[in-house]
DNA sequence: GCAAAAGTGTTAAAGCTACACCCATGT
DNA sequence: ACATGGGTGTAGCTTTAACACTTTTGC
C-alpha cells in the first residue's frame, strides 16, 4: 500500500448538534432550510470545511455564523460516511456537539438563519442522516455528564442546585431524589458559593454557585458518578 | 449559508490503531514504512478512502488487507482534520480503532506489510499525529472496557477468567486484585461456563468462559463497574 | 400562618476492599 | 509433598438509596 496512490477527494462538511436548556427542558438549535436540496425541512445547522481550516474550526466558524457566541463548549461526536447519505454528492460529515447557554445567542443572527430552539421531545424528522447524528449526541451527553462535570456549560456562569438537578433530569428524562443529587454534586468541591441567592424565586432563594475553574481543569478526566446505576 | 457553496474536496484515509494482546502485553499493529513519505518510519495502518465505500468499510478493508481477518471488532475513534497533519497535502483522517485476537492473523500477510506486533510500552515515534491517535485509543480503550464488555474481543473465544484478569491489568497498566475482579465479572452474568478447562496450565487447570452472546446484546448499553475508582 | 421550594439529616442495604484459606495439578 | 496458580469466603468499611424533617420566602 503506498501513500496518494489513489487520490479520490471528496466534499468534507461538519455538522453540528446543538444542545439549550431553559430552565425546564432540553433544546437543540435546528434549521429550517430555504434552500435546496430538502428545501422547507428540518436539519442540524452545518457547512462545508473550507481549505485552511480545521475541522474544529469549521464548526466553531458554523457556529459562530448562527448564534453569535465564541468560545462555545465544541466536541467533535463521529464522522459520518454512508457513500449514500448526501443524495447530491458524496459527502463526509464531522459531527460536532455543541453545548450553549440558551439565553446568550443573538436572536437576529437564528432568525436570520431560520433556526429555532425545539424541544427534544417535539424533534420534528430531519434530512438525511441527521436523526443519527442527534440521538448519537445525547447518548454521549449522557454518557459523559454522568461522569464529567459538563452540564455547567449549558447553564449561566452562576447557577443554583435545583437548576442543576432540574438540567440532569431533562438530560436523562427521568427524576432523580433532589437530596442525594445535591449531596453527591456538593461532594465533589466543584461548586464555588458565590455568596449570592437567586433572587428571581418566590419562595426560598437558592444558592448560587460557580464552578471551581482550577479543580475542574484537575479533575476532569476523573470520573464522577453522579447516575444511579443504569444510566442507558 | 446555502449548500454546496464552495466544494472544496479533501483528501480522506482512515488510520488504524489495532490492539492485541498476547496472554502478557497489550500490543499494537505498526507498520514499518518502505514507501514515501516517511519512509523507514513506524506509523499506524492506514490508506484512503474510496469513492464508493463507507468509512468503516474502508477501514475493514485496510485491515483485512494486513491481517487477512474479516468480522473484526472496529470503532470509529475520532477524525483528525489539522490544515497541516500531513506535510504532503491536507488529508483528514478517521482513526479507527480495532480490537483483535493477536493469534488469528495472517502472518504472511503481516509480514508483506512490514508490520509488527510491538508493546505499548516499547512503542516508537510514529509519524504525523499518529502518536495521538494512539493516546486517544488507549484513553477510550481504557474508557470503554471500564464500563462495557469489550475486552472479550482481545481474548480467544474461550478463555478464562485469569487470563482476562491478565488483560484488565494490561490494559490499566496496575495491578487488579484478581479475587474482587473475578467475583465483579461473574457477578454480570456474562460469561458462560463451557465445561471445559485450559489444558495448557502446567498447575490448577482454569475453567474456560464463553461470552454469552444474547446476555452481551443486551447489557451493552448498560455500565459496568468494572474498576475501582478513579480509573483515569 | 400557609404553601412552596431549598437545605440538612438519618438509616438500612448494597457494594467494595483487603484480606485468608482451600483446591487441583505437575514435578 | 510441595510449589504454583485457580477458586471461594468473610469482615469492615464506604457509598448509595430512600426516606423525614427544618428553614426561608411571598402572599
Amino acid at each position: 500500500m503506498t501513500h496518494y496512490e489513489h487520490p479520490t477527494r471528496l466534499l468534507v462538511a461538519t455538522d453540528c448538534i446543538i444542545f439549550g436548556f431553559d430552565g425546564e427542558s432540553l433544546k437543540l438549535l435546528l434549521v429550517k432550510r430555504n434552500f435546496a436540496p430538502e428545501r422547507g425541512k428540518w436539519s442540524l445547522m452545518g457547512g462545508f470545511v473550507h481549505e485552511n481550516e480545521d475541522l474544529e474550526d469549521g464548526a466553531k466558524r458554523i457556529l459562530y455564523e448562527l448564534t453569535g457566541l465564541e468560545n462555545i463548549y465544541v466536541e467533535q461526536l463521529k464522522s459520518f460516511g454512508e457513500v449514500k447519505r448526501d443524495p447530491v454528492e458524496r459527502t463526509i460529515s464531522v459531527a460536532f456537539s455543541a453545548l450553549i447557554n440558551i439565553h446568550d445567542h443573538d436572536e437576529d443572527s437564528v432568525k436570520a438563519h431560520n433556526a429555532v430552539w425545539i424541544s427534544l421531545k417535539d424533534k420534528p424528522k430531519l434530512i438525511f442522516d441527521h436523526d443519527k447524528m442527534v440521538d448519537l449526541a445525547l447518548e454521549q451527553l449522557r454518557y459523559k455528564a454522568a461522569l464529567h462535570p459538563i452540564g455547567f456549560e449549558l447553564l449561566p456562569e452562576k447557577f443554583s442546585i435545583p437548576q442543576l438537578h432540574k438540567l440532569y433530569e431533562a438530560i436523562y428524562d427521568r427524576e432523580l431524589d433532589r437530596r442525594n443529587f445535591s449531596r453527591k454534586i456538593l461532594s465533589t468541591k466543584l461548586l464555588m458559593d458565590t455568596g449570592e441567592k437567586n433572587e428571581q424565586s418566590a419562595t426560598k432563594k437558592a444558592i448560587l454557585y460557580r464552578l471551581d475553574k482550577e479543580r475542574y481543569a484537575d479533575k476532569f478526566h476523573s470520573f464522577w458518578h453522579f447516575m444511579p446505576d443504569p444510566v442507558m
